[in-house]
DNA sequence: CTCCAGGCCGTCC
DNA sequence: GGACGGCATGGA
């Protein structure tokens, strides 16, 4: 990979085992718009970046110029993936599909508030419309970013205005029963700002801290049981959390579609989650995330088990 | 009209 | 412990 800045924009070439549109539309994340063919507009953070993907070049536009690494870390393009891929097929060859179809998809590095929150508002959602709401609660409460093919674009609340939100104003954003687990949430994530006394730091740094001195230390296991001390945040939820924000890349989230799929290609009839998720760790070990993500995707693109 | 969506909670046994 | 209905809202 070879990075070269000019202004406001930031080109990656030789790229290899990524594809901007996968890892945006894999449903790991909701704060995005397609806005023209292999071009999208994110929100990570408080940046807006406007990405453009021709084969192994991308070419990113960057709202907020100097923030090279930051960027890199969010597309998680300093890890190896053709490694992990490897590792994968030679413990289950079964995977080979999905990483044939998928295999460009790179799990984020995403803002542990905003994951959390949106995670909660996926609970019995479908896609666009948790992207709706993650759109709508960042337009009302959050900070105007910048535009993109005629879209504005606005952070999502930071902690400190989520605390503020009242659980009626969560029912007018049509989160219906979510709104209290909503708030409860933000609760929760303010109370662990005032618990680690953490005052007058930029955003990431926020986020940053938090990861480190609230979850820095616990397994998945701990920091899923943790999770849900939060009303509203179950097993699925805080695994989607685990993974896609806080580092732990052996979370297995089981949802209906990922228990579908693992049905259909490894059990052949129905079974729990329980079993699914003990089988899935002495198969996928520490890389369970990684096959989640490939077979969740290319499951719920095939329409796999439905 | 129905049924279901990247589930979870409270209640019942 | 496991099963089951309820839950807001919108789209198919």
């Amino acid at each position: 990979m070879n990075i070269i800045i000019n202004n406001e924009y930031i080109t990656f070439e030789n790229l290899s085992d990524f594809d901007l549109g996968q890892t945006l539309e894999c449903g790991q994340c909701f704060h995005f718009e397609k806005i023209d063919e292999d071009e999208y507009a994110f929100v990570a953070y408080d940046n807006l970046y406007v990405g453009k993907q021709k084969e192994d070049k991308l070419v990113v536009q960057t709202f907020r110029p100097g923030d090279v690494s930051r960027l890199v870390n969010y597309l998680d393009l300093n890890r190896d993936y053709a490694k992990i891929k490897k590792e994968l097929l030679k413990r289950d060859n079964k995977l080979k599909a999905a990483i044939h179809e998928k295999g460009e998809v790179r799990i984020l590095n995403q803002e542990f508030s905003e994951t959390l929150m949106s995670f909660i508002i996926s609970q019995n959602k479908q896609i666009p419309h948790i992207k709706k709401i993650v759109a709508d609660i960042s337009k009302k409460y959050g900070a105007y970013l910048g535009s993109a093919n005629g879209s504005d674009f606005y952070s999502f609340p930071d902690i400190k205005t989520l605390s503020k939100i009242e659980i009626n104003d969560y029912k007018e954003l049509k989160t219906g029963f979510r709104a209290p687990y909503l708030y409860d949430a933000s609760v929760k994530l303010n109370s662990y700002v005032d618990e680690l006394n953490i005052v007058n730091k930029e955003r990431a740094e926020i986020d940053n801290i938090i990861k480190r001195d609230i979850f820095g230390q616990l397994n998945v296991n701990e920091a899923r049981e943790k999770l849900k001390e939060i009303k509203g945040v179950g097993d699925k939820v805080a695994n989607c959390v685990n993974l896609f924000s806080l580092s732990y890349r052996n979370a297995f989230p089981i949802d209906v579609w990922i228990k579908r799929i693992m049905e259909d290609i490894y059990f052949k009839n129905e079974v729990s989650k329980e079993e699914i998720q003990e089988y899935a760790e002495k198969l996928y070990g520490e890389l369970g995330g990684y096959a989640q993500q490939y077979l969740f995707f290319y499951g719920r693109d095939k329409g796999l088990g439905k």
